[in-house]
DNA sequence: AATCAATTCAATAATTATATTGAATAGTTG
DNA sequence: CAACTATTCAATATAATTATTGAATTGATT
């Protein structure tokens, strides 16, 4: 075999990777798999799909193996498939943050809307708790938390964030982190904590971000 | 507006990049580009397409913004727009190199074919010229090595390797690299040099990704 | 073995992608 | 400014992608 049909084979071989990834729910999908793996019908309500096209999406994922699946009880629970598919939609995001006008915008109106007025990075985090001792709080749902959190975090997800206020710190400032930049989940834990007069911070990126900035 | 409609439009926005390169000649357009920028006439022979296929193509790799132009005389110049885009598309020949099976089996029976007996990567060239004294050479065409080569490499284009020969040593192990591990010419350079008993090896890597590890 | 629940498959219709040919364009060069 | 050249555009036919609905499947559970 000549080496431009090799070449021409090869490119085939890895477009099957990032066509599996070129369709905006695919990559979603892939996305919120980096948190924990998820059932269909969990991943289905996520994305806002019906679950038969849900599973379309999963399955060609699966043909590009960018996931694995598994069963547990009635359910099939799929999986990322290994860590540099990770770090292949991290690589995406990172370019796409930068590159992209309207992404900027899209997440800028989105923290007015929300009334986002301060955030902070994993970079500035560990500049600022060096200073000053600071409380990190975990506020996505207990099972992402299970599946890997940053170490010196505590678990409070959401919905416990009410009934579980009292084991909140009021002389330290209190950091909230959840999925990463696209997620609201430490935006409202923040919101919250500031109308009861806490010190309170959301920080940008979540544990898919750590981890990645940690492994290598 | 609501934060999901947010995110679903974000990944739309970010679905745009992997869009772009979820087609076979699209990704090799990116890979070659990134060892320097070419006219369109010059990509359309490299990727065996017709120029105006080549054009359409170019058109959604700029449109995505993955790539800029300019002019030089009557020629349009295309270029990577920023090393994000080689960084992510790294990462993509990263995780397909190790994961598919088909892509290993075509990178090995090409090494059969052509008889490439050793290869030696990257890491291995650094140990190794601890030990002993290698000449390295880029036996890319030369306008490719002035875009950017490893710092202590000669240039010696592969068609200029005949009568230039007498410029390597006889008593040192030569060490060719071309554009990388898809590449041929290091691998023909090497064969031709064994022929004339010389002490040749061939690296995998090429400056691309030389240059990604010794950037961050 | 029958029932049940979660997921996958099949069929469909609408949309989008692809490669090609030949014409049009835009900018350069004599 | 006329001729030329590289590139882009337009039109086309074929193929692939997408979301949906409803039926089929596959294990688990009773």
């Amino acid at each position: 075999m000549a080496a431009n049909q090799m070449r021409e084979k090869v490119y085939t071989e890895l477009s099957r990777i990032t066509h599996a990834i070129s369709n905006p729910k695919r990559l979603e999908l892939v996305d919120l798999l980096a948190q924990r793996p998820f059932s269909v019908d969990e991943l289905s309500r996520e994305i806002s799909m019906t679950i038969a096209s849900t599973s379309q999406h999963l399955q060609v994922l699966k043909r590009a193996k960018l996931v694995n699946t598994s069963r547990k009880g009635n359910f099939i629970i799929y999986s990322i498939s290994e860590d540099k598919v990770v770090k292949l939609v991290s690589a995406v995001k990172d370019l796409g943050f930068r590159k992209y006008a309207e992404i900027e915008r899209l997440i800028a109106d989105f923290k007015t809307d929300k009334n986002v007025l301060e955030s902070i990075t994993l970079n500035d985090l560990l500049a600022r708790s060096k200073k000053e001792k600071l409380f990190l709080i975990d506020v996505r749902p207990e099972g992402e938390f299970e599946a890997g959190h940053i170490p010196t975090a505590v678990s409070i997800p959401l919905d416990q964030l009410k009934k579980r206020i009292n084991e909140l710190p009021k002389n330290k400032t209190i950091v909230a982190y959840c999925r990463g930049p696209l997620c609201v989940m430490a935006v409202d834990a923040v919101n919250f904590l500031k109308a009861r007069k806490f010190k309170a911070l959301r920080m940008e990126d979540g544990f898919v971000e750590w981890k990645l900035l940690n492994a290598d």
